[in-house]
DNA sequence: GGTTATTATAGTACAAGTCCTATATAATAT
DNA sequence: ATATTATATAGGACTTGTACTATAATAACC
């Protein structure tokens, strides 16, 4: 259900199409929330449906007409309505987690180099996060106004801390493994 | 798919009913992976056809029958696969976020009592997975050799590390709310 | 004595998400 | 010359996840 308010959102910023959709959750959402492009289409076909965004059609002669939706007072209302809204706090899902779960099934050999693969996806994508605001995305993209922009960065300032924290768990537990502080059996 | 080997973790432990698992879930994993009770008994359905599990009856004379699955040679060599495998990292979903991203059409009043909501569930769930390693839930558990226990504590670790990022983080932002740092427009 | 909780299994229906394919044109790269 | 990328939309098949319901016996509670 969040992906159909993710939509209202942009739509709230601008008239866009589904393929214009696609590309501003790529290139701004992409680390907390990801969409398929079938996916865009079909809730865009619902929200039409429910009366909450409108389609205009602008024929193009070198390409194929782009449908651009727009948000529609009911549609604001709805996004509005659900940004106050209490946060949908549904639990959190983590198949690496599971990984480590039954982990003991491996041996500490194994397990070292599990945490620094961990270890090592975590610094890349910490560097990739901190590179963003300095990217060309921020100042191409659409989001235009500061205080849209400010509530962007928190998003990303999110993303950092948990990628910090996650990256010192598993050089805790790399470091544990070294010292040779875990049970045997 | 990462319910499946979940699943395999668990049997490889000890054979259990699907009812059996739904108790391991609700009180070991819940923190990082939930399973829903129809999903278990769908997944059991397609481990036993793959050959990975096996079905025990256990007749009961007070009670239904019990439906006792056991782990195969094949369901065991497949879970050491998958453990050994590079971690799953298919993108985190957080719909909060999403409602931060679009916060910027909330007053900064509104916005104050978004984050101190967020900081007050953090808060609370905090003290939860802080607890935990307190609560008799370990004790009663299967889970008894002290290797499988540490990994468990080890994804405790990693719940508790994110939570305090995340709390941090909703503070920082409280405290930027309050000293008006943040673009009106 | 009647209600609810516990143990135990399983199905239906639906919503959400993923993967792949189809259709079309134009520009660009190899 | 051929392949890929970009623009643009959409459907089919499938997997996951959620919600709800059905059955059936016992035990505990009030």
């Amino acid at each position: 259900m969040s992906l159909d308010y993710a939509i209202l959102g942009f739509l709230n910023y601008q008239p866009c199409t589904g393929y214009d959709l696609k590309k501003l959750f790529d290139t701004s959402v992409r680390h907390f929330w990801q969409a398929d492009q079938s996916q865009i289409y079909r809730t865009l076909a619902r929200l039409l449906q429910q009366g909450l965004a409108e389609q205009e059609l602008v024929e193009q002669h070198d390409r194929p007409d782009r449908k651009l939706y727009h948000i529609t007072t009911a549609g604001r209302q709805a996004l509005r309505e659900w940004l106050a809204s209490p946060p949908p706090m549904e639990g959190a899902r983590s198949a690496p987690l599971v990984q480590v779960f039954f982990a003991g099934q491996m041996s500490d050999q194994e397990l070292l180099t599990k945490f620094e693969g961990f270890a090592a996806i975590m610094r890349t994508l910490l560097a990739q996060y901190e590179q963003v605001p300095q990217t060309a995305d921020l100042l191409k993209s659409d989001i235009t106004s500061p205080r849209e922009r400010y509530f962007w960065m928190v998003t990303l300032d999110n993303g950092i801390r948990n990628m910090r924290a996650n990256l010192e768990w598993a050089e805790s537990v790399i470091q544990q493994l070294k010292s040779g502080q875990i049970p045997t059996q």
